[in-house]
Parts: C-alpha cells; structure tokens; sequence
DNA sequence: CCTTCATATGGGAGCGGTCCCACACTCTAG
DNA sequence: CTAGAGTGTGGGACCGCTCCCATATGAAGG
C-alpha cells in the first residue's frame, strides 16, 4: 500500500519507528534470540510497514561475508545455453543454496581477459566462494583464487587433484560399462567419438573406452577413435570420417549424446540402420535422448547429485577455511534403449 | 609471483605501501586527473605488488553503484538453457556491458517466492538496475521494482507501455509480412502455432497472422488457429490437433523455431509433405533453422541488437534516473527458405 | 535487603572505500 | 614583492550495517 517513491529506507529510520535503537533493530533482523518479543513485533512491523531491506553492501562489509557463490563456466555462450548439464546442475545447487538463503551467480569467462575479470570480482568480496566447471586442463585460475584464499570446489578432475575440493563423475568406468554393453550385444568393431580432449571428461571418458576395449581382449585401433568436440555437428563430421576410415565398424560410443545426434545423422545418411548394421550409446542420458529414432542408450550422470555435493561442500569450505581437500566420487548409470540392441543371433547359433 | 596467502589487501595498505595517503591511492585508483605522475606511479606498483583488488562492500557503501545490472528472466530453468534467444540476447548485452566495465548477473525466478526474493535482491542494492524480459502480462515485479526507484527497461512490450523503459521488435508487422508471404506463395488455408499467451510476444504474432490475413482478404477461421508453448513438443501437439480440426490446410505459420521442429515432426507423420502440400513458416531464424529437412523459412528478429538497445537505455537510465520512459521498436526480416517455396503453377495456368 | 546473575538494550567502534574541504606549495601577473 | 590562481595532497566525515562492550532492569538467592 504505502511505497516510499525511491527513498531508500535505512535501518536507522526503522529502529526510530519502531522506538528502539539500531542495535536492536539489528539484532531482530539478523534473527539474534536475545530480543524480548515487543522489540521483535514493534520492529518487524515498522520493517514492513516501511519496505526495509538491508543494504548489501553495508551488510557485507560488516560481516566480510555476501551470502553469494559463484557458477564459474568456461564454456562459450552458445555451448553453455545449448547443453542440457547446465540446467540439471543448477537445479542440485538450487537444492541447497536457496535452504542457506544464499544467491548464484553465474560467470561465463570467454576469453583470458574475462578470466582476469573473474578473479578481481571474485576477490573484490562479491562472493564467499566459487563452484569452477568445465575447466580447461591447467587453466591457472584456480590456483590463483586459491592463493588469495578463496574458498573453492571443482566439477571435474583438477589437474592437481590433492590440491582442491572436487566432485567428479567416475567417467572411466561410465565408459568402459558402456563397451563392456556393446560387447555384450555382440558387438566387435567398436569406434568411439571422443569428447574435447582438453577436458578432463573428455580424456576420460576415451580411456574408459580404451579400457573397456582391452577387458573385453579386443585389440586397440586407433582409425577407430574420432574427436569430437561435444557438439553436434561436430559429431556428424566425426562419425562421417569413421565411415569412410573403418566402414565395417559395428558399434560406436560417443562421448556425448549431443553429438550421438550429429552421429545418428551421419549413420542415417550413409544409410547404416541403427542398431542393426551399428550400435551407438551416448553419454549424459540428456533427456532428448529417449526421444530420439531409435531411442538411444546412454550413460546417465548423477547430476542434480554433483550440483548438491559441490554446494555443500564449497559451504562446508567456506564456514571452515583452514580443512583439507576433499573430493567426491559419483557414480553412473547406463540407461539401456533400443540404439544399443544386440545383433540378432545368428540362425546357425547354438541355442532355440 | 608473490602473492599473500589470503591476506585481504586494503587500500591503507598500498597507500602505506606506496608512501602516500588512502586519499591518493584512491584518486589512482579512481583514475583521478588531480594526482601527480610519481604518486600515481608509486601507488600503481604497489597495488600490483601487493596484489590489490578494490573490495567491492567499501566501495559500494561510498558510491551507492554496485557497477552491475541484473538479468531477470522469467522462464524455467531448462527452457532458459534450451532456448537460442538467451546466448544471444547476452551477447548483445555483453557488447555494451563490458566496455564500461559492468557486471552483468543472470536471475531466473522460478516461482512467486523466488520473484520475491529477486526484489529483494535488487532493493538491497546488488545492482544498480534491471532488465526484464519474458515478463509474464501483469506480473507486478516491474511495478514494485519502479517504485522503489530501481532503474528499469523490460524486454517486450510491458503492460503499461508508457510507465516504463522498453526494447521491443514488431512482432504484429513480423507475423503478418509472414503471411504475406505465404499467400504470395500461392497459399489459401493458412494456419497459425501461436505462442504463450501470456506473453506479450506470443500475443503480437497472433495478431499480425490475423492482421496478415485480413489484409490479404482471407477470411478469419479459428479453427486455424492452435494453441501452442514455445516447446517443441507443444509444437508437435498443436499441429496434429490442427491435422484434425482442418485437414485441407496448405500453410502454418508458427509462432517459434522450435515449435515449428515439432510441427514438421507432426507433418511428417501425417505423410504431408513440406514444402508441396503444407508450407510452414517459423519464428526467431534460430541457427539450427537452416539446417532442417527443409530448410525452414523464419522471421528473423534483431535480438543482439535488442540486447544492446536494452543495455543501452539501462545505462541512460542509472545515469539518469529523472528522464521519462523511452521506447525502442525493432524491426524483423524475413529469412526464406525452402519449407515455404510457392505451390507448383498448375499447368493450366497461363504463363509458358 | 543487598549481592549475583541472567537478560534486554543502547552506545559506539569499526568494516573499506570515496570525496569534500582545507592546506601547502608553486607559478604567474600586477 | 605580494596577491591571486592553480595544483597536488592529507585529514576526516560518511555510507549502512554488525557486533563488542557497558549498562539498566528484574529475578533469584543468601
């Protein structure tokens, strides 16, 4: 009803319509327990009667604290809108951080200079701490915030692990679960589009391959690895490029689901039918993927689950700065669809 | 090289350092024209030596600016990341922002308490303005936030045009130069995927496909006219229900790119092929646009320079928070692609 | 009835900057 | 030689808040 046109409201002009002094003011809104409840109702009201909002900035400087984090992405724009990881990921640090009344701020360095950018709003106070992703391999910034002692979490494996709190997927075994699967299925020529390869879950996620190819006794070709560059049309040019390098391959497993579309494409146009003359799991289980023709298997990341370890260990290394690194290890999931079926068996086969 | 292990440096530090008073580091550090070439030199080596970052609380409380502009998007998280409009908007913004060195900081309510909450955010004095855009109609944020004296511009037309500042492209004159190009194109049963009707947006596309049919002489027939949510699976949706409704339809045009992908899904397996028996036209000329099967024709909106304006008219207004409101209005082009290619000439026509 | 203690409150010192104002000093002009 | 203008600098108030410390008040205990 009553709006003050403007007039910024200080906690002064509260505590004096509330009869009390700012202290006390203070106290109330900062939920101190040692106020009697006339003080509290007498306060609380003059507050909303007169619109008050604490001031930022007064606040901060008091307490040397902004009740804020930030989302640090080394991704372009277009990528970071374009990829489904992002929204699942905030939603688990959603989980947590609106409990702790605490704000995300979202940084998407795209250049070096950006990069410096970051490192002063992050040292200017802005925020307590920061979730760093996507990081390209032995970039300097985490080395630097941490130097200024800025509390600090990493998604994906650091290039210095001991070094840093991190939360990763174990993409490794993610992988080598999804060959193991296409072997299963029969499979024997087994190419993988990569990731890039100077990101950790890129790297892994081919020795992973690499691994799973070697379990199963079947001998490493290198004309069978392709590099992508997680996206779509990335993953089209690459599968086109195994086609033409090993056109007998049965199976391919693509680093990500992204560019699993840029391959069912490609497959398509080549007129390879998808799982009959080539299997293809992806990586992410984006929720596009059971929608697409055929339904493609996936390896599913815990991501929601990832977004909350890392909020609640970066609040755990913000309340005690001075403990040791820790590091979380999450698990995957294959989802299992309709691209991955296994090769109908053969009619002179043993068994029915 | 030498960096002090989380030791926050203040700005009596460097003037200690540097031999000089706060005052004049400051007046460096402000690029004050009143200082000598030695001092600022000295003042200059010492912050770099000492590794200074101005610490954003003190300086904010001095100046009442918090050098950054708020981004409030009123759209779910995963629609935000899925859309293309969003990486390009921020471009837009980005180009004008980081020349004068301002933050920008993306909030996206996701309910009324987070609505709340991004009024809390900006009152407390966070930034130093905001921008809005897919402002659902009448929502009161915009409202709340100008009359606490909030710098303000909206994305889209607002509800009271005249009370606020406000970037907006010609959607009515978009939708309608899209109809009338598919009758130029020879096409009679026109109909229409409209957008959220709730946006001002969705609303104006509707109207300028009325528009667009009155003006070429069409009759009106609601029957064409479906209902859809700027989703690709709501595209899909409203095409089979107009499939249905009206059979002998020969156009649509549809009120978003990614709802035409549903659209052309929907087509698809109803066995009509496009362009020859259902033309369709989208909206946004989003990138993957070109590449469809076929390629889709689409209304193509200035959005990086809609970023700009915005950010533009923000600066005037934080720099001037006394000057009326000012409206900026875009214009669109038409992208023409194969999806909407004329109806063959009946070979009784007249001509060869 | 006077200490002792718990509890509610106010005074006031910072937090780290900016910026107004006063001051010293140099230079020019009368 | 001195008044006046111009220039660089330092002192210190202030921004809005939190929180330590001292004080007032009332209840409990000897």
């Amino acid at each position: 009803m009553k709006d003050l046109h403007g007039t910024k409201v200080t906690l002064e002009e509260v505590a004096q319509a509330a009869g009390v002094s700012r202290a006390t003011a203070s106290r109330v809104l900062t939920s101190d327990p040692r106020v009697s409840p006339d003080a509290r109702r007498a306060v609380e009201r003059a507050a909303s009667k007169l619109g008050y909002v604490p001031n930022q900035a007064g606040r901060a400087l008091a307490t040397g604290r902004s009740d804020a984090i930030a989302l640090v992405v080394f991704e372009p724009t277009t990528l970071l809108f374009g990829d489904p990881f992002f929204p699942r990921l905030i939603r688990g640090l959603g989980d947590v951080l609106t409990s702790r009344d605490m704000q995300l701020i979202l940084l998407a360095p795209q250049s070096a200079p950006d990069s410096d950018r970051v490192e002063r709003y992050v040292a200017a106070g802005h925020v307590d701490g920061a979730l760093l992703v996507s990081l390209p391999t032995s970039h300097t910034l985490p080395g630097r915030l941490a130097s200024r002692g800025i509390p600090l979490v990493i998604g994906g494996r650091p290039t210095e692990p001991d070094r840093f709190n991190y939360v990763d997927v174990d993409n490794v075994a993610g992988a080598a679960h999804a060959v193991a699967h296409l072997v299963a299925g029969g499979r024997r020529a087994i190419a993988t589009v990569t990731g890039r390869k100077d990101v950790p879950a890129g790297q892994d996620r081919l020795r992973g391959y690499q691994e799973g190819l070697k379990t199963a006794g079947l001998p490493a070709d290198d004309a069978l690895i392709e590099a992508g560059d997680f996206t779509r049309d990335g993953g089209a040019r690459a599968m086109r490029f195994l086609l033409i390098k090993r056109p007998r391959l049965d199976a391919v497993f693509v680093a990500s689901d992204l560019m699993a579309v840029g391959v069912l494409q490609a497959l398509a146009e080549a007129g390879r039918r998808v799982p009959e003359d080539v299997a293809v799991v992806g990586y992410d289980d984006d929720p596009m993927a059971a929608g697409l023709q055929p339904p493609l298997s996936s390896v599913r990341q815990p991501i929601e689950e990832m977004g909350r370890e890392m909020a609640r260990l970066l609040m755990d290394a913000v309340h005690s700065p001075d403990r040791p690194p820790r590091k979380v290890l999450l698990t995957t999931r294959l989802e299992v669809r309709f691209s991955s079926a296994p090769v109908a068996p053969k009619l002179t086969g043993e068994a029915l």
